[in-house]
DNA sequence: CTGAAAGCGCTTACAG
DNA sequence: CTGAAAGCGCTTACAG
């Protein structure tokens, strides 16, 4: 049979051997770690060259026992916030040669549980994970046999390292501002899905309640739609509130179209204000005003969290706490000009 | 040795099977497609539930040639078309039972061939792509050995299946709408490192021509402060351009923030229009024009294309071209007013 | 430094 | 329908 000439379907550890005169074992060594004399490693770095031979992950992960690969499982890929933290993991994964699946559960909790089974398939070294409330609450019987360091969503402090913003204060601070201005009917818009949406409200009734306002929020599915119809509806009743606070950027954008669909102007008429310092919200007249989050410290933090844990799986859970940062527009300054062109 | 009641490190089907009294090879059939006889696979049931067993992907790849894993290379995350994308892409992955392995260029040539070997590592089924500008002028000289399909860039009809936008016309058919409304100087932002941006130029050039207007373009990185700066300079010439045409969010996102600068007001002093229909673009005054996508449409097609050759590879080379829609808002209207609310 | 051998955890012909 | 055996493509002790 004449299949010498035949390009083999796929070529092997072996094959390389054969071209290199050498065994399977210093092929392995040569591209790996292994020791192995100069001379050897250039014939074998010919061979790859010229049998194009690409190692089979899968068989190596299997033998070795190392995946090399890091899960990434979040809630919502189109919210701007997930995505910008998609980057900043899978960077930091990049500069650690570290590959990532990318697992978007979209609030499913019966995805979410599907993926974290995937990952335990995939023998994954590792999960940053932000996970639904009904996780959160309950939690499964057995804990995740592989390192996780949770983000964005934590919930108290658990058996997970995790990395959270401090929305309680963030939210605080919105409605601080609001007061100081003089709002006093200040609404509140929630995520029904999120740990997130709970402690922002939280940060919110008490800090109403503490200058002796009354909270009023709805919790909601996260999205512009269901942010619209809600606040349609607030502006519709008799004593509309004066202000809102939005705990995410696309129920921002809800609140957003219904006050325009109602002809009100900003911060007049009403005044706004939300979260994610998305390139958008500046170019919204007047301005929106909005807590910053450190998207790219999170996701850096949550991957240095994850390597750690990696190395020594015994260490004791560790919380980090980042700051937001508010950035005041027009949205909800009447009086000054705060905008930036 | 009391290590009976120690949990094992992992457990495999050899424990499964020792659990359940059957072979190794049964359990694999009652977990799989084998035929199975129901006492047995019931054994097999109890017996994977008690031992908590999780097969392992990487064995199950190695053995069956089979990865169940398509991955999704894309140039840009931060770019809301292709976040779409993915969410689309996934969702029709999930349908089908299929893996997603997301990578993310970032416009880096480096970055996407060591992305191309990864996919061979990965032995992946098949890869949805948009290759860089550079990859589509400089193929490799051996075709990729797996399955593609070419999204959103695709250069003419080549080796691959792809699914693009009809982006000459779409270009044109902005162009169309400024003269209609009496606009001549009509200047064109595009993306330097796609075939995208490639294409709606030459729309746009020969649309200009068309109108015995010159046309005046700038190739750019594909982001807003690229297009900012772009943007400024062409504001501070004598003759400035009454209109723009942005070829995707960002780049709108930059000119838009020129024109802020510059105190200028949309749609008098000058008019923009752009791609992508994103949520902020009907919500930034006086609204944005904008052509609409079908992402949606595009990565369900690209799905079903890349389904359709990992069943016949030989099939020939298809090309499946869709219309952009045109959203005609503020930002290019001067005369009516076509906002929604 | 190098090679022969064993084995990672599965699936799949091959017999029965 | 079921089991024993072989083998996917690697890496890693183990000798030398």
């Amino acid at each position: 049979m004449d299949d010498n000439d035949a390009k083999p379907m796929t070529v092997s550890i072996k094959d390389v051997a054969r071209h290199a005169g050498v065994s399977p074992s210093t092929v392995s060594r040569a591209l790996g770690r292994g020791p192995i004399s100069e001379p050897l490693r250039q014939q074998v770095e010919a061979a790859v060259r010229e049998t194009g031979y690409r190692p089979n992950l899968s068989a190596r992960r299997l033998r070795s026992r190392e995946s090399g690969t890091v899960g990434l499982i979040l809630a919502d890929i189109g919210n701007p916030f997930f995505t910008a933290l998609t980057r900043a993991v899978e960077d930091a994964a990049y500069q650690a040669g570290l590959r990532v699946i990318l697992c978007n559960t979209g609030e499913d909790a019966e995805r979410e549980a599907m993926y974290l089974r995937l990952m335990q398939e995939e023998r994954v070294s590792g999960v940053i994970f932000a996970p639904t409330l009904a996780y959160l609450d309950h939690p499964p019987q057995s804990p995740l046999d592989f390192p996780v360091v949770l983000v964005d969503r934590a919930g108290p402090q658990g058996l997970y390292d995790s990395v959270v913003l401090d929305n309680e204060a963030a939210c605080a601070t919105l409605v601080d501002h609001f007061h100081a201005r003089g709002y006093r009917r200040i609404n509140g818009l929630f995520g029904k899905t999120s740990a997130t949406g709970v402690e922002r409200r939280r940060g919110y009734d008490d800090t109403m309640r503490a200058y002796g306002l009354e909270p009023k929020a709805c919790a909601i599915a996260p999205h512009a739609e269901a942010a619209e119809v809600a606040v349609s509806r607030w502006l519709s009743e008799p004593e509309p509130p004066e202000a809102i606070v939005a705990s995410n950027s696309l129920l921002l954008i809800g609140a957003l179209r219904a006050v325009r669909r109602a002809w009100l102007r900003l911060p007049d008429d009403i005044a706004l204000a939300g979260f994610d310092n998305e390139l958008w919200t500046e170019l919204v007249e007047p301005g929106m005003t909005v807590i910053e989050q450190p998207i790219e410290a999170i996701g850096r933090a949550a991957m240095s969290l994850l390597r750690d844990r990696m190395a020594d799986p015994t260490l004791p859970p560790r919380q980090i706490v980042l700051k937001g940062r508010a950035i005041i527009r027009g949205s909800s300054a009447p009086a000054l000009d705060e905008r930036s062109f």
